[in-house]
DNA sequence: GTATCTTTGTGTCAATAAGACACTAAGATA
DNA sequence: TATCTTAGTGTCTTATTGACACAAAGATAC
């Protein structure tokens, strides 16, 4: 092996001004909840190699801004909402994704209390909510992003109350029981989930209950969020479901 | 707000061919136990900004490579080692984190056996063992990407058995739970652990003891990889520490 | 070869957390 | 008022975690 010039590229104003220079995008899963499954913001894909596939919503990024910056910006033109949960997940890098050149994307997802948000009207016949398990094939390597996003989903919603942030404000145990059990595919029990909830004292019951249901409502309650943040500040608190 | 065109700049293959093109590197945060405190391979920075900083490891990305790939090669260069532990972090993408220019870099973690590897007497003067707490100001943002490898070192550590990694073949509990506790900042207790780790049933007993200590011998175990994908992939495991 | 030194290696009990399990209570509707 | 549907609750068993102290093994010095 040749160390032959000793320094790296980076160290080298000339090599760096010659660099390879690449396209950065970022791609976003936007992850929201009905109250049956979870779902997906999908758009129609118009690129001519791709036309009519399922595609992730994203766009390039802009030079002047950072990838958290773009992500925001992306959710809020295609969305129209600000301040929603994201979180980068993993750059994809294969030569040969997108078929009009060198692209690295970079992949978010984020989630939306769906029943807040209806899809712009100039937009709807361009986005929609699919199910998750409905997508096949989709564009680019946009099922990969999908699914590591989804994983990451599934391990970060265990540890991090993600939860409260794909249903409505005010909600029901069971509503909560429902979203983890669709979410990580697995059955959970009434019971001990409850006690572990209460356990967590995080929950606010707001001594409504649910309206408009033909049978016996249910309680509301309310996730704590400052609760939780003084309680993580504290150090004495490990969120777990 | 305006969704005048209707269609994401993706879309457009004449905004594609114009758009703001970036430079990507990889920065590789190599981390080493000694069995004193866990280490980071440190080089001397050259280029002019930031002179005689200490920096990670890092080179820009080839258009015809993966970021995996980069990772990869850029490890191989530095340090001539290879198949080592490897896994992306996340992307650092201020506009102005480089002095020269955008540069977004991607982050990636990797770990070292560090008795069985010698710095390359070519590399000595610009290489460097530096334990982790000792760093400070460095260049670039390369302080923050540090931290940021080594939370997700703290937390991935508890998940898999990525503390193998950085010992020896043979090595004893002892050993190990130094590690853990250097890399955790925590103490662990004795008893507790041994029953932990002999439970989860992957040390192989090598019925050999360590050599060359003046006090009583501790027995050697080694980790027994290929059971434990196999018990990964039956999915009755979960290993935790 | 005996004494001393250093570090290794081991077991139990109490407290807490997790898992399994079935019926009554409440409100809606006919 | 009866019936339907879903909500809400408690106990027992088992598994896991945490706290804690001393004897055993080999190295070394005399």
């Amino acid at each position: 092996m040749k160390k032959s010039i000793g320094v790296n590229k980076r160290d080298n104003v000339k090599e760096f001004e010659q660099a390879d220079s690449t396209t950065v995008s970022v791609d976003c899963v936007v992850f929201g909840y009905d109250g049956y499954g979870l779902k997906v913001l999908i758009m129609d894909c118009t690129m001519p190699h791709f036309k009519g596939y399922d595609s992730l919503i994203g766009e390039l990024v802009l030079k002047s801004e950072t990838l958290d910056e773009a992500a925001k910006r992306i959710l809020q033109y295609w969305t129209g909402l600000d301040n929603l949960y994201l979180e980068q997940v993993k750059a994809f890098s294969d030569p040969g994704r997108h078929p009009l050149g060198r692209v690295i994307s970079v992949a978010y997802y984020s989630l939306v209390q769906i029943d807040n948000y209806k899809i712009d009207p100039q937009l709807k016949d361009r986005l929609r909510w699919a199910d998750v398990n409905e997508l096949g094939q989709m564009a680019f390597d946009h099922y990969d992003i999908l699914h590591s996003c989804l994983s990451t989903l599934q391990k970060k919603i265990r540890e991090k109350p993600l939860g409260f942030s794909l249903l409505p404000k005010k909600f029901t145990l069971i509503q909560l029981q429902n979203l983890y059990e669709s979410i990580l595919s697995i059955e959970l029990d009434k019971r001990n989930f409850r006690r572990k909830l209460t356990n967590l004292g995080l929950l606010i019951d707001l001594d409504e209950l649910q309206q408009s249901v033909n049978h016996r409502p249910a309680k509301l309650y309310s996730f704590d969020f400052e609760k939780y943040r003084k309680k993580k500040s504290k150090g004495n608190l490990q969120f777990e479901i």
